[in-house]
DNA sequence: GTTATTTATATCGTTCGCGATACAAAAGTA
DNA sequence: TACTTTTGTATCGCGAACGATATAAATAAC
């Protein structure tokens, strides 16, 4: 048994375990209002900056448009955001927050810091998060690099 | 816009998109062989040790047996494991690998190194990672034990 | 100005992932 | 033994993800 398959040594299975049990963590606070993790996300771009095309949206968070159109239909059906034919470009779908879109960043204005205390663990300090960071930050870089290269 | 809603301050975002591009760069390597990405950790489990309950595999795994169950059930028809009623306890059903997916060890020998390489960048070092799988596990340790708490 | 190419979005089909539920086998209890 | 509870698996439904494909609008090429 080749000591690179050990499910132990791998990465990928580690970041792919966290993500969805911290995804997990989130579900309760979320569905709390009818949103899901994908929603929540999308949620955060759009507070950041509103009325944004959906491919601007995909971009933002690396997924394909074929992922965020039903997404975001889907959230439209809610009535959290619009969807507008872009003015400049027609083929643009605008994607915008209605009031109940805005209000919500108040609803879940908790939500942070509750998947904070989730999480904490001894692994996780003001000085480990940052360097955490930068190697995820890194790693998607890269990835994202290496990927591009063989369309 | 509260700070702590910042995507680029998202831990969790990170680790999702880490996750769903690191799958992404074993997609070609698997799929030539007809595999998906959580297959291939049902294999890497199987090759650990054979002929295990679904349970077994869910729990080493992480996940839901009601994910695992439909899961195995394409990798029967794809001929890679066979599913037999166990015998000491008759609700398991024993998942045990094929001579052919014995052999998918062999044809996929050069994965681990060839998503090696597609990852490859200046924050992954022999002295970083075994600091990055630390803390990861721990992460993970700590998630399990909030989550099964709210249950 | 017409044709070819690219771009933005959408639709379709398949596989995950998981909550909810069902059901039979096993284990525990009266 | 009869009854209750737990456990292991499966089914159902829905929301992602994404490859493949379609379509219209914008851009480039001629």
């Amino acid at each position: 048994m080749k000591e690179e398959f050990r499910l132990d040594n791998q990465l990928c299975f580690r970041l792919y375990t966290a993500s969805r049990l911290l995804t997990q963590a989130y579900n309760p606070l979320l569905s709390a209002h009818g949103l899901t993790y994908p929603q929540y996300l999308v949620l955060l771009v759009l507070w950041e900056n509103d009325a944004q095309p959906v491919n601007d949206i995909a971009k933002r968070l690396c997924l394909e448009t074929n992922t965020v159109t039903p997404l975001v239909q889907r959230m439209e059906k809610q009535g959290i955001v619009t969807r507008a034919k872009g003015t400049n470009d027609a083929r643009q779908i605008i994607v915008s927050l209605t009031d109940k879109g805005q209000q919500l960043q108040t609803a879940l204005t908790d939500v942070p810091l509750a998947v904070g205390g989730a999480i904490a663990c001894k692994s996780l300090t003001p000085e480990t998060v940052p360097a955490l960071f930068q190697t995820l930050d890194d790693m998607i870089a890269q990835l994202k690099k290496n990927l591009k290269r063989d369309t």
